[in-house]
Order: structure tokens, then sequence, then C-alpha cells
DNA sequence: TTCTCGATGTGTACACTGCCCACAACAGCG
DNA sequence: CGCTGTTGTGGGCAGTGTACACATCGAGAA
């Protein structure tokens, strides 16, 4: 029996939302220590509860690690939603349509750079297109950080920015782009770096995805 | 200093060479399963040693998986250096700049496709510039990946394709976006595409940056 | 109302991991 | 020859994932 005042002993035998517990401490692991934190029986014991508990939700810790990686993408959905609200469109479809673009690759990054834990475990787990788009990674607005950056091309578009046959696939690029500096600045040669010297390299590299799409 | 590698039962006291036999081992789990399966107890396992004699040569399992990770580091230079002598210069220099930039490219990304376990090894520990060009970390022509990038992007200033203002750290973006695509392909939404897909993916890409720069 | 049953949580157990400690074997030195 | 520092061994501990049998209980059937 726990008694930890912040998670009150649970009177009844059920726990009422196991599967969202176990989540939620998994996350709160990540947070800190990224994917390889998530240790299931931590996650039992935090959520009070016997360690083979979990395997009624969970078909084993690569599952839960899954769930968990999925609400991180969705908390990145959150991020790259916040800087495109701070980034309101003046008017000028192309300039906006511009503007959309970058401001995804900005919260994209600044998400990398806030929560590494989470950004790295967003990403522990493989994906493919299929999934991309699956709801379980959506954030609050119910998009997936993919069809937060496919919004943002589909306005270039029809901007006029960028010609429709460039359009497909688009999305891998972009996404490639940012993705790769996310990991530079947390992981690689960029770790450790200066704030202002960050912000200047993910300016110059909004540029370049700008200009070489 | 490498013979009998598959000596399964030495005669002697000392290994000779436990320190390579451990690393060469985590190599081969490493390149099946990827850093997670990394895993000490087995190095020994597979170097006929007991599980302690890994001690005498790194600190912990981060200690050997740092090793490991730098010699997946230095399979990529080679790599890397195996596509840019598929494309020797011509004599035109400009054309043999830009042709050398996309090479290191293309060498990085077939690393990643060919490679995947050692693709996320090399890049799993966190690493900074500093450490970017330590020789632990170069391949068989001495340079590390790093490195061969910056030599493109030298190259590609001297032929006069990119004014020197935006030379600095211009790493980072070259680097990011392939490196990015890399993930994306072995651990993203473009895991399981067909190689054709890929390869036109991979040529865009490189397209973006050669624009963008 | 009572009974049953499926869903959920518990207890025990096993193989495996990284790592600590004390000890053993040996190569290279005087 | 003996000493000594390096390298490998053995036993042990805490912690992990997970398989199996069992306990508890909520809700629908009788």
């Amino acid at each position: 029996m726990s008694d930890d005042p912040e998670n009150p002993g649970r009177t009844t035998y059920r726990h009422g939302d196991l599967r969202g517990a176990l989540i939620a401490a998994g996350v709160e692991m990540a947070r800190e220590g990224g994917p390889r934190a998530v240790v299931l029986r931590e996650a039992t014991r935090r959520a009070g509860v016997s360690p083979n508990a979990a395997y009624r939700h969970f078909a084993d810790r690569a599952a839960l690690l899954h769930a968990v990686s999925d609400t991180c993408l969705g908390f990145a959905a959150d991020r790259i939603q916040q800087a495109l609200d701070e980034h309101p469109p003046t008017g000028d479809a192309e300039a906006d349509a511009r503007m959309a673009l970058r401001a995804v690759g900005l919260g994209y990054i600044a998400f990398a750079r806030e929560e590494p834990g989470l950004f790295r475990t967003a990403f522990s787990v493989p994906d493919d297109l299929r999934q991309a788009m699956s709801p379980a990674k959506a954030g609050r607005n119910g998009l997936t950080p993919f069809q937060l950056v496919g919004g943002a091309l589909d306005a270039l578009v029809a901007a006029g920015v960028i010609p429709p046959e460039r359009r497909e696939n688009a999305e891998f690029l972009a996404w490639a782009a940012v993705h790769g500096l996310g990991m530079l600045v947390i992981d690689g040669p960029l770790r450790g770096l200066d704030d202002r010297m960050i912000d200047y390299s993910t300016d110059r590299l909004l540029d370049m995805v700008d200009r070489g799409l």
C-alpha cells in the first residue's frame, strides 16, 4: 500500500482508469529519462498496483511504450498548434502560408528543446504511413503533427507558393529537415550550444526549406 | 591483431584483445537489434569470457555502448566514402562540388537503409561538437562523417557555388536534412515504402538542400 | 434477490540484466 | 626466483519483464 498523499490509496478493488494511470506514469518517466526510462514495474508502483496488473491493459512493455509514445506525439501536436497560434494570419495569403509552415517547424523544434525526453519517446517507436494519422497520436485539436505539416503545405499550394507537382510527399522533406535538426539539438553535435546559436540555426534551416521545397 | 575470430575456447588465461572482441560482439548485436540489443553479458559470452571481465575494459554498459556507437559512426564514414568514390570528379569544379555533397547524402541514406541497426546505434549516444571529430569516430579514411560533410561544403565554397557567408554552420543544415530523412526511413512514416519511392524522396531532399543552402 | 461469470488485480516464480565485492591466474619486472 | 599490477573468475544482490495460478468483485442472468 502506498500512502502517497498525492495519489491516495484506492479503496475499491478496481482502479478505475489503470490504463490511463499507467500511461500518465510512463509519460512522467519519459519526460525525465526518455524512452528507456519507461519501466513497466515502476509505472505500476506509481499507480499503486501490483506489477502484473499492467498486463490486463498492455500486452507487454513495448505496448505500454507505444501508448506513451503516441501520447507524446499528441503533446508535440499541441506545441505546434501553440506556435501556429502565436503567428496569426495577416491577410496576405502568400506570407501567411509561408509563416504557417515556419511556425510548424518552430513549434516542432521548441518541443524538442523544451521536452527532450518526450520528443525522444515520441519517435522511439517504429511507425509507418498508415499509422501516422491515427487519432491516438493527435493533440487537443484532433490533428497529428504529420497532418499539421500537411495542412501548412496545402496552404502553400493554395497560395501559389508551391507548384502542385511539388506538393506530393513534400511532408517528408520538410519533416525530415526539422526532425533532423531536433535530433541534432538534443542528442547530436549541436547539443549544449547556446540558445541564440540554436535559434539562428533553426532560422537558417527554415530558410532552406522555404527556398528549397 | 584480429585473428582467430571464431575461437570458442582460448588456451591462455589472457584473452589478448578482449576490448576489441567486446566491441565487435556489440556491433554484431547492434546490427540486428539496434542500441537496445547491445547487452554487456551477451558480449562477454560471445567473447568466451566471464561477465565481469568486461569491467576491466569498460566502466559500465554505457561505456561499451559508446565505443560501439563510435565504431558505427566509422562505418557510416566508410559508406559515405564509398558513395564519393562512386561519383568521381569530372573536371567541372562546380558540378563536381555539387555532386560531392550529393554523394555524401546518398551514402548517409544508403547506410541508414542497409544497416538500420548500426545507424540507430551510431546516433543513440549523446554527443557534442567537441567530440564530433574525435578519431574514434573516423572511418578507414581517417575522417568522421561530420568532417566529410564539412569537406563537401568547403568544396562548394571554393567552387563559388555557396557564398562564404553561408558556409558557417552549413554542416548542421545539410546534416539535419539528411539525418532526418534517415530516421524517417528506418523508424518513421516512410518505413516500409518501396525502394523507388525512397530513392525519389532522397533525390528531392538533396535537391532541396542544393537549392536552399 | 441470489448466482454466476468474465474482467481486473494479486502472489509467486523464473530467467535475465547490470554491477559490486573478494579472489585467482598470470606476464613482466626486479 | 619472488613481487606486483593487470586481467579474468565466482558468488551475490537488486531490479526488470513476464508466465502461471489464484483472489476479488461488478454486473447481468435466474
